[in-house]
DNA sequence: TTGTAATTACGAAATTATTCGTATAAACTT
DNA sequence: AAGTTTATACGAATAATTTCGTAATTACAA
């Protein structure tokens, strides 16, 4: 029932699918190429052991498989983004956000962002 | 030259310590157990392995050790955030932090500290 | 159809993290 | 001082993750 959570590797994965879209395994190993070295076979045990996991689907194409994410990037972010409220922040997402703005150097272009965006849930909670 | 990452089971161990300030292993032992099944020399060695790699400093006392974190809550709540950002938000604090406000379910009070928060960093930014 | 290149499947080695059993050492009790 | 308790040290078992070699399969080309 509850979605499995990705490894370090598994996420780089997904992170390539997200944002090329459906991909062999002879892409996405090229693309972490780029990265890190890692064999092909590699690659494609990791995509493997996804789509066993129920993090991935795929489809075959001839003699190839094409993979696609089985699970939205936002669901993922929300997973580890709650594990680490809960393990690094005491439960306290706030504290996290105080942190990452304190620390992570963001503009005053994207404070400004984000200003409006809390006003606008502000909007929606009082109504 | 790099602080050691922490894996989850040390975190857990560096959350009580922060919390209860210098500890022996009895009682973070007993700490855990509160919440998980760990026998005593499993956290005994934890804390050994952690002391080795630097993240725990310890004194003799007698016959027992007393343990403290030798990195500050802060700091490592930054390392986390960092490798997050980098690792899910595509190197993008700000993104972490729309999608921590979205679904992180924070109280009007919460977002107000945030907003007045945002504004002392605009202050800052813009003198 | 035989050969070649590309791909998958499978098993197992290597690495890292977690767990605990047993032996040793230190401090206290009698 | 001998026995008991409590702590540490150490080594090794277990588990989870990452790695890759080798064999089997598929598609295509000669």
């Amino acid at each position: 029932m509850s979605l499995p959570k990705p490894t370090d590797s598994e996420l780089a994965i997904l992170q390539e699918l997200w944002k090329r879209g459906p991909s062999t395994v002879k892409v996405i190993h090229e693309a972490l190429s780029a990265t890190r070295d890692i064999g092909y076979t590699t690659a494609l045990k990791l995509m493997q052991i996804m789509h066993e996991k129920g993090l991935l689907t795929r489809e075959r194409e001839g003699k190839t498989h094409i993979y696609q994410p089985a699970v939205s990037q936002e669901k993922i972010q929300n997973q580890l983004l709650n594990k680490l409220v809960d393990t690094a922040f005491q439960g306290s997402a706030m504290k996290l956000i105080m942190q990452a703005l304190g620390n992570q150097n963001t503009s005053t272009d994207e404070l400004t962002q984000i200003k409006s965006f809390i006003e606008k849930l502000e909007g929606g909670q009082n109504e």
